[in-house]
DNA sequence: CCTACTATGTTTGTATCACAAACCTGTTTG
DNA sequence: CAAACAGGTTTGTGATACAAACATAGTAGG
């Protein structure tokens, strides 16, 4: 019998660019903006903005909307629950697939 | 900069249900039936079925078909790519979350 | 100023895909 | 022989990842 954490993992982990942004946001412990992420995750702009999205509305991520220099700039900062979800998704990988190797 | 590895995992890895197969097929290193991975992951036959059918498109599995007793039984093996490509993916998984905790 | 170009995102259309329902093929049972 | 069962497969649908098009504001050229 296979134990199967994977089951409480948050369902927006099981994505490469997400659970890569997630990376990012909670390697880099402040806000990153949306450019930053752009160059560094090699997506398309509608892509991350809706990728940014989902997490913002999952509670992984907060948003932030400024001006600088007049242009908008939009920051990205991993929660709390981000984090902690972060931590459930490697718990349970390591769980799962550490032993059948 | 974060690293990204992830772009080295094997896509069909980035699913719970199909990590959670190869998990169980890695683990018990011969070979499981239909049945087994029906009870032990709780999802019904189509949908097993189809991610079955994927993971041997990729080459992640190999399917044997035989009778047993008049009645089919499908059974289920991981192949050496199989494996490879789990080590993989918990490999990056720990390079790119590791050190964000 | 009027047109073009840049910066910064967002909305929309499409193609893929996970899932369960319906189906299929053969076997056992009443 | 009809109905139920065993073991899967195919199909229809709803969700979603992605890029293209759009939106909005700023700067530069002529």
């Amino acid at each position: 019998m296979v134990p199967n954490e994977l089951i409480n993992v948050h369902p927006s982990l099981f994505d490469r660019v997400r659970l890569g942004i997630m990376a990012h946001l909670s390697l880099t412990k402040k806000a990153v903006d949306f450019n930053t992420l752009l160059t560094n995750l090699e997506l398309t702009r509608g892509n991350l903005s809706t990728h940014m999205k989902k997490l913002e509305d999952d509670g992984l991520v907060r948003i932030d909307k400024t001006f600088v220099d007049r242009k908008p700039r939009t920051t990205y900062l991993c929660t709390g629950k981000g984090r902690k979800e972060v931590q459930v998704y490697l718990a349970a990988v390591e769980a799962v697939l550490r032993s059948s190797l």
